[in-house]
DNA sequence: TAAATACAGATTTTCGCAAATTCTGTTTTT
DNA sequence: AAAAACAGAATTTGCGAAAATCTGTATTTA
């Protein structure tokens, strides 16, 4: 049971959790996909004990799903459901950013504004690349990128605000990853000046001006995925919120 | 690894699952004490790996915590994380609940009125027996309960308010639940008309009528548990919302 | 031919032990 | 007397085999 040299840094069910989470977001395994345990066991050398905690962990951050004696599967994309989530997203940090604005102090201003520009610099460096950039640099953007808008409401005092945004945000990276990794540079969005007027109304203060900045990036991040996922059809549209005007 | 009786009716872990989380919210098992897997063997009969599934799925429920290498504890009770978690739901329902108003249809309305009956006649027989209910009757009361209130909110279309409100639903209950079994008679509230004035409002398609009649509820429930669990303490004004009023 | 049954292969679920880790109380050293 | 080191105990974690279950195919029956 010993690893290869000396002491284990972590569990085998944090290593079979943090596989398989890589694996299912970077689209590795395909949505929808069955994960059968002898696969898995295989793949990652691992045994069933840990891989079965771990896909049940996953189960419950609707990253798998699970059928009693039928096993895992990977959970299905859709669009409604992508709608769904930005939307409750856009509903549950509204509220957390109102109250972290209200209570944050000054660390809370400088954790916003460190943030912030680790993710600037690093989404500056992967745009002006003339290749694609590597899985390994979409991932460190991504952790950035969830640092900062962490760091928004990080200060709102409700763990249960806090504990849902988190959930939020790991199943809108699902469908946020693989746009990532696509045109960037092409796109006509200046998503890094979002988030600067984010953070600088914000660290104004001036709540109501950063809850409609927030809503309306997420909104148009959801519509940038609505048309990379389905780019022809008019279906989605049937998807989208009633009020997508600021 | 037989059943008692030929077939099986749900896996171990689903048995597991059920015993744990009912002894855990009806108060058998007390907050903070430590699960071990050994005890919990020998007290269920059932192996290791059923229980700490049954475990994992507690702790993502936030019924228990888990230190690695540690084991599992139950989880501690808090006037305010029951604040938190009662101002959040406001949060989360209110929403579902303005949404599911305007998406309703015929069948919604019979649902709502079909639990509320259901609860309303429970509750008038514990209500007047003499002597203490037995804890089974106030399970049976809180499965009516939550039946109605889901089906306030359950044409929403929104999975993801929907789980949340249930997450939030488990989450008070741990705390209803030794207050359910006390003093019911001598309540000041009339519960069964405040559920039926939420029940007309929402039918009426009065959005913002429910809404305020939705919040005193759940305030006022609140602050029954707060009253109850710390009866002397100052202390927990401190965790009351702002705006307490409607 | 269609429905029902039986069978066989594949898959999941469960078990209990063994290994690894952490905790606790005692002894030794400074 | 305080700090550090150590050993024994208690506990969690991991593994692979065995049991239970499901799914699809072949066989039988009406």
């Amino acid at each position: 049971m010993s690893e290869r040299k000396g002491v284990r840094e972590t569990t085998l069910t944090e290593e079979a959790y943090q596989k398989l989470r890589w694996d299912i977001v970077s689209g590795t395994l395909e949505a929808g996909s069955p994960l059968r345990l002898d696969n898995l066991k295989q793949r990652y050398g691992l045994g069933y004990s840990p891989l079965r905690e771990a896909l049940n962990r996953l189960h419950s951050e609707r990253l798998v799903t699970t059928v009693a004696l039928r096993g895992f599967t990977v959970a299905p994309l859709s669009l409604s459901e992508m709608w769904d989530a930005v939307e409750t997203r856009i509903h549950i940090e509204a509220e957390a950013l109102r109250r972290a604005i209200e209570y944050g102090d000054d660390e809370w201003e400088t954790e916003i504004i460190s943030t912030f520009h680790a993710l600037a610099i690093k989404a500056k460096r992967l745009q002006d690349l003339t290749e694609q950039p590597p899985k390994e640099e979409i991932k460190a953007l991504e952790e950035r990128h969830h640092r900062f808008h962490h760091a928004l409401i990080s200060a709102c005092r409700s763990n249960w605000l806090l504990d849902f945004s988190q959930k939020l945000y790991v199943e809108t990276e699902r469908y946020r990853f693989p746009v990532l990794g696509g045109s960037m540079a092409a796109s006509s969005r200046d998503v890094s000046r979002e988030h600067q007027d984010i953070m600088e109304a914000a660290i104004a203060r001036d709540a109501d001006r950063t809850v409609a900045l927030l809503t309306a990036h997420y909104r148009r991040t959801g519509e940038t995925l609505s048309a990379r996922y389905a780019p022809e059809s008019e279906a989605n549209v049937a998807h989208r919120p009633k009020a997508p005007a600021l």
